[in-house]
DNA sequence: GCAAGGTC
């Protein structure tokens, strides 16, 4: 029989597509790679009785990234980036896709794509294509299909089977350019203004200064609104108060048709042809139905919104606490462009689930038995339906921001389906003299979803009397009153997503993370009622790239190469020339912003004091012998003002000088580094944290007292016995591994794991009497410990000791598995080992143990 | 260490 192959976006799609295929009749087992699942049925496909397997992908299968080289900051001019070459890699490691893809492939004969139908998931097919194609069956004729489907409905699912077509290269075409540039142009711009900029300034406080075809147009937008606060000038305009005095003795305010005059004197004219006039005549009195819309059923940004001003939750908060009640069966699928429900869409039934629910259940019940009312019709973009409810649920069993957020989609559920909220709105028109004033209010008629929505509820306003036409009052009060133009606040993080959804910045799913990036770069600070205001930094780069080539900052700059883009996926032009013509033109763009940086620093000369003035004396330089300054703003390091050279320090954590004690091979004095809570604290030389002697050796890796591979104190101190790989190092415990403790020679670099998980381990002065190798404390948390019942701390020969042996090959080989250690072997492998130690160790290991010590790390 | 886009 032949196997037909399915493949979906995501899991959850997946599930969804095998049920309504395989009529619910379907076998479901977990995939190797833990998070897909494969659905089995039988069928027929192409007129024969096959075997269908639905299973999924998790998003993108690939990423691109440069190749290795190209990473390294210190040895690559970022213009490099525009033509450096692009791999691809595996999008999430953990995940293995490629071979999970494979397995479930093997002997599969046709293949049928299921993934979203957009540009990405187009995209998707093909890297799922790449994966699989090499190891199914080969069969006659075509083998490879797209399904085309615009709703998880039945009607829509079993139509789009019954009608496959074939993937569509362009579109995928048009997401590799979109890929390639993206990485060019962010990596490029970024690695160059983090450099330029951290190399002259000391207080800027940012690790990185990042930028990116869709963070830098929304930082934009909050730099340009406080641009135009900033700008702004109060003009002073006058209004005319005029209270009427009613029959009944009580007052009523009128409203100026012509509202505000700008012009003091023209102001005073009115308010003098009123005070003239004979009383307010009644025009005349209108009165009109008026109706409250209902929502629109709810999608992904209008959610993101509401929760920003409404909730007060951020959008990257909100989609954690969203994907929450999805997954555990609370709403539907969060991640949605559609806000109309689909023909079928059981509304009663959701509706039903909420009837007895303790806070909305009567108005519930309610609905349902007057019956529900037509939801108003939106845009569906054929990829999930809207935000609802799936099940009930009550405070209780939510936490606090979970059941706010389950509140809200249920009360807007329910809302897109109650009547409108409607009222009579009356409006008296007046004559003063020759002035027209009016006075206007509602009167509720029926609340409709108002009731479960009360925050959209109308607001209380003062009764409008009724009054026939031609009936005069008397004027009451007639005042000139002075007010100010305000400027207008800060960007609201909701109005900034409507932004950036007009103009085609992000997507329902990354907008969320491009306004959490301009606020973990310090660009902009959230301030009380979820206000966007950018900081200093973010407001200089804006201007800096104002002031040379606007283009950087604006989202038109975006939607520009997305229309390029889509010409490629029309299949209106070369995917090729469309992509080289825009990495030329931002490949000049870039040499042009780093030949004119010099306008970008001017401003940041202003607003940021340059590293020689910043930062407090610490230790001692090894070159001139005179103190360096310790920046302590991010990146915090070590500048010498003498030598003009910054040395980098490890990060978050404590930096003070260690006992005034100075790094034996450069004199540069020595430094201790602590976190707070932890206590883990290791002395460093700063030179030798920069520039390790042994290119092979990992940061971090060697001496306790200065991280200096061949430190003297290494081999006094921290070394636990000479390496058993290549004879010439020793292995030195590296503190920065803890808890998954592992030591490495500082010649050869192979690396022994052991002891995962202990608190402490440290090396004693005695040594072992079988092999030479330093006796080594170690100490485990209680009750989590893996020594012998009792037993919390052990001393002894990590190779010989009889307790310790198991421990290490047992984490030796967890390490091996998870494939973390022989790094750098080198070509000491295979040498002549056993000698007798030297050094002036004065000890050896004996021949006979050194068979057994390879098997540590074979 | 960098982008934006999927998704877990």
């Amino acid at each position: 029989m032949k196997t037909v192959l399915m493949v979906a976006e995501k899991p959850s799609l997946a599930q969804s597509l095998a049920k309504i295929l395989s009529n619910g009749n379907m076998n479901s087992r977990k995939g190797m790679n833990g998070a897909c699942s494969v659905h089995d049925y039988m069928g027929r496909f192409n007129g024969e009785q096959v075997h269908f397997k639905m299973t999924s992908v998790c998003g993108h299968v690939m990423g691109v990234d440069f190749p290795g080289r190209f990473n390294n900051w210190d040895k690559v001019d970022p213009v490099e980036l525009f033509t450096a070459p692009i791999t691809k890699k595996e999008a999430n490691p953990n995940l293995h896709m490629p071979l999970f893809l494979c397995k479930e492939a093997k002997n599969a004969d046709y293949l049928v794509l299921w993934l979203d139908c957009d540009k990405e998931g187009e995209n998707i097919c093909f890297e799922v294509i790449d994966c699989v194609i090499g190891v199914m069956n080969r069969v006659p004729g075509q083998q490879i299909y797209r399904a085309r489907f615009s709703a998880i409905t039945e009607t829509d699912i079993k139509r789009a089977m019954s009608t496959l077509v074939e993937p569509n290269k362009n579109e995928a075409l048009s997401v590799d350019a979109r890929q390639e540039l993206d990485l060019r142009i962010g990596c490029a711009f970024t690695r160059f203004q983090t450099r330029f900029f951290q190399n002259k300034y000391g207080d800027l406080d940012s690790t990185l200064i990042s930028y990116g075809p869709c963070q830098t147009p929304t930082l934009g937008f909050c730099v340009e609104r406080h641009d135009k606060i900033q700008s702004f000038k109060p003009e002073p305009f006058w209004v005319i108060n005029v209270t009427a005095t009613l029959p009944d003795g009580k007052n009523l305010r009128l409203d100026w048709e012509r509202v505000r005059l700008f012009d003091r004197e023209v102001a005073n004219m009115f308010v003098n042809r009123i005070k003239c006039g004979d009383g307010a005549l009644v025009l005349e009195t209108i009165q009109k139905n008026g109706e409250k819309a209902k929502p629109l059923a709810l999608n992904t940004v209008e959610m993101l919104r509401v929760a920003s001003s409404g909730l007060g939750m951020g959008p990257q908060h909100t989609m954690q606490v969203a994907e929450r009640l999805y997954t555990q069966g609370y709403i539907s699928y969060p991640r949605t462009e559609t806000n109309s429900y689909p023909e079928n869409f059981d509304l009663k039934g959701t509706l039903k689930q909420q009837s007895s629910h303790p806070s909305w259940g009567s108005y519930v019940s309610d609905l349902l038995q007057k019956g529900i009312h037509k939801p108003k019709k939106g845009h569906d973009a054929g990829d999930h339906p809207p935000i609802t409810p799936m099940r009930s649920a009550t405070e209780g069993e939510l936490d606090n921001d979970s059941w706010r957020l389950y509140d809200y989609i249920t009360r807007h559920f329910i809302g897109t389906i109650s009547p409108p909220c409607t009222y009579l709105q009356t409006t008296i028109f007046f004559e003063i003299g020759s002035e027209k004033f009016s006075c206007s209010g509602k009167v509720l008629k029926d609340p409709g979803f108002t009731t479960i929505m009360p925050w959209l509820a109308l607001g209380d306003e003062e009764e409008i009397p009724t009054l026939r036409r031609d009936e005069k009052l008397s004027v009451a009060e007639v005042k000139l009153v002075e007010k100010q133009t305000s400027p207008p606040d800060y960007l609201t993080e909701s109005e900034l997503i409507s932004l950036m959804e007009k103009h085609g910045i992000g997507t329902d799913a990354s907008i969320p993370v491009h306004i959490n990036n301009i606020c973990e770069r310090n660009y902009v600070n959230i301030i009380s009622g979820r206000k966007l205001q950018p900081t200093t930094l973010g407001i200089v780069l804006v201007h800096g790239y104002q002031k040379i080539d606007v283009d950087l900052v604006l989202s038109s700059m975006r939607q520009a190469v997305e229309q390029q883009l889509q010409l490629i996926a029309l299949g209106q032009a070369d995917f090729h020339e469309v992509k080289q013509h825009a990495i030329d033109i931002f490949h000049l763009k870039f040499r042009y912003f780093v030949d004119r940086i010099f306008d970008m620093d001017e401003l940041f000369e202003v607003c940021f004091s340059s590293l020689a003035d910043s930062g407090r004396p610490m230790s001692r330089c090894g070159k001139c012998h005179r103190f360096m300054k310790f920046v302590q703003a991010k990146p915090s390091r070590l500048y010498c003002s003498t030598c003009d050279e910054t040395y980098s320090l490890p990060q978050n954590g404590n930096i003070k000088l260690y006992k005034e004690l100075k790094c034996p091979l450069d004199e540069f004095e020595l430094l201790l580094w602590t976190t707070g809570a932890k206590g883990k604290t290791y002395p460093l030389c700063p030179y030798c944290y920069n520039n390790p002697p042994f290119p092979d050796m990992r940061k971090g890796l060697g001496c306790n007292e200065c991280t200096h591979p061949s430190c003297p104190h290494a081999f006094s101190q921290n070394g636990v016995s000479e390496c058993v790989e290549c004879d010439q190092g020793i292995l030195v415990l590296d503190p920065t591994s803890a808890p998954k403790w592992r030591m490495a020679c500082n010649k050869c670099s192979v690396v022994i794991h052991f002891f995962e998980g202990a608190t402490k381990v440290s090396v004693k002065e005695d040594s072992c009497e079988d092999c030479a190798a330093n006796l080594v404390d170690v100490s485990f948390k209680e009750g989590k410990s893996p020594l012998p019942e009792g037993m919390s701390e052990h001393q002894g020969c990590v190779f010989c000791d009889p307790i310790f042996k198991p421990l290490m090959e047992k984490h030796h080989a967890a390490a091996l598995r998870r494939g973390g250690n022989r790094m750098n072997r080198g070509g000491g492998r295979g040498r002549g080992r056993g000698g007798k130690g030297r050094g002036g160790r004065g000890r050896g290991k004996p021949k006979d143990k050194m068979a057994q010590l390879a098997a540590y790390f074979v």
